[in-house]
DNA sequence: CGACTTTGACCGGCGC
DNA sequence: GCGCCGGTCAAAGTCG
């Protein structure tokens, strides 16, 4: 690994005071228009618009390298932690399930899909057709009583109970997007690092994601068991802030959605188009800029998720 | 006024 | 059968 000493520029050099269009002028002004003289040249345009399709493209680069890196890096934390649970965990999945143990809740997320032997006893309804379940942990300042856990969608909060293991109260929410959606979740501060919010997600959602920014993306399954950061004995940061702000080292990534590019640009016709379409395609370039340079979590996530991937992996070697 | 939250009541599974 | 407990319901309250 030689060392990075470049200064990493991460602010968004895009187009951020486009001319201001309005729906008359998706077509080019006549020779004879009195905004003749207003607005900018075709080349002018032509080349704000060659300027702004590159850097669309070195983004897109750059974020398809990362979101690589980023799922490479995810199999190898997953390849590990399965490995050393075979390491660790006795016969019948005893060491992955010790996290917040109750008499209902006695699976973990490494078990999340279909290993029975996290159901060891109870749970009688659910033998063959048990919901997906995923438990997630959220770094949550001790101070935020609020047990509000964003994801990208929509719940509706239809309970709340203190339980027996727990002085924190368990909140209960279902996805309120769709209404023939299943999926439910419940929300408890850990007993063990009360700097985490222990979310359970159980059963799919039948519906797309809405759109919704950021969000903390679901990284996986998580054991919360004695080899994980929840155990005080180890190294790892449980500061929430530390957890939040480096991609690579949390269990919970904030990711952005890829929608400004990888749908709008292919709408975007190429320049050597025909000219009726050179309007509406300077049209959306403007707007797609200036979408993007306009949202703050876009430019914050871009930005830590660039910089972050940079200095783990290296990719402007 | 609609959507959402709060909270006490209720229900069903489980252990004794 | 009884009590405990987690999960759910639904009426009332709150908020924008």
């Amino acid at each position: 690994m030689e060392p990075t000493t470049t200064t990493i520029n991460t602010s968004l050099d895009l187009n951020l005071n486009p001319p201001p269009y309005t729906d008359d002028q998706s077509h080019p002004p006549t020779p004879n228009s009195p905004l003749k003289q207003q607005a900018p040249t075709t080349g002018i345009l032509a080349e704000k618009l060659n300027r702004i399709s590159s850097e669309n493209k070195k983004l897109n680069q750059m974020l398809g390298v990362v979101v690589e890196n980023y799922s490479v890096l995810k199999n190898q934390v997953i390849d590990l932690l399965m490995k050393s649970r075979k390491r660790k965990a006795a016969p019948g999945c005893d060491n992955c399930c010790n996290f917040n143990r109750s008499a209902s809740d006695q699976y973990c997320g490494c078990c999340s899909d279909d290993n029975d032997s996290c159901y060891n006893n109870k749970r009688p309804r659910e033998n063959n057709s048990k919901p997906k379940v995923m438990r997630v942990l959220v770094p949550t300042p001790v101070s935020d009583s609020t047990l509000i856990v964003k994801d990208g969608y929509q719940w509706r909060k239809y309970g709340q109970k203190v339980t027996k293991d727990n002085p924190s109260p368990r909140a209960y929410y279902k996805c309120s997007f769709a209404p023939t959606c299943p999926v439910k979740r419940k929300v408890q501060r850990s007993v063990e690092d009360p700097c985490y919010l222990v979310a359970t997600y159980e059963g799919q959602h039948n519906h797309p994601k809405p759109n919704s920014g950021i969000e903390y993306q679901l990284v996986g399954p998580i054991n919360l068991g004695s080899n994980t950061k929840l155990d005080s004995s180890n190294n790892v940061s449980s500061s929430p802030s530390s957890s939040i702000k480096s991609p690579s080292s949390s269990s919970l990534i904030p990711s952005i959605s890829l929608d400004y590019l990888t749908k709008s640009q292919p709408q975007i016709p190429s320049p050597s188009s025909s000219n009726s379409s050179s309007s509406t395609q300077k049209l959306l370039v403007q707007q797609m800029a200036t979408l993007l340079t306009r949202d703050p979590n876009f430019t914050r996530a871009l930005a830590t998720a660039i910089t972050g991937n940079m200095v783990d992996n290296e990719i402007w070697r």
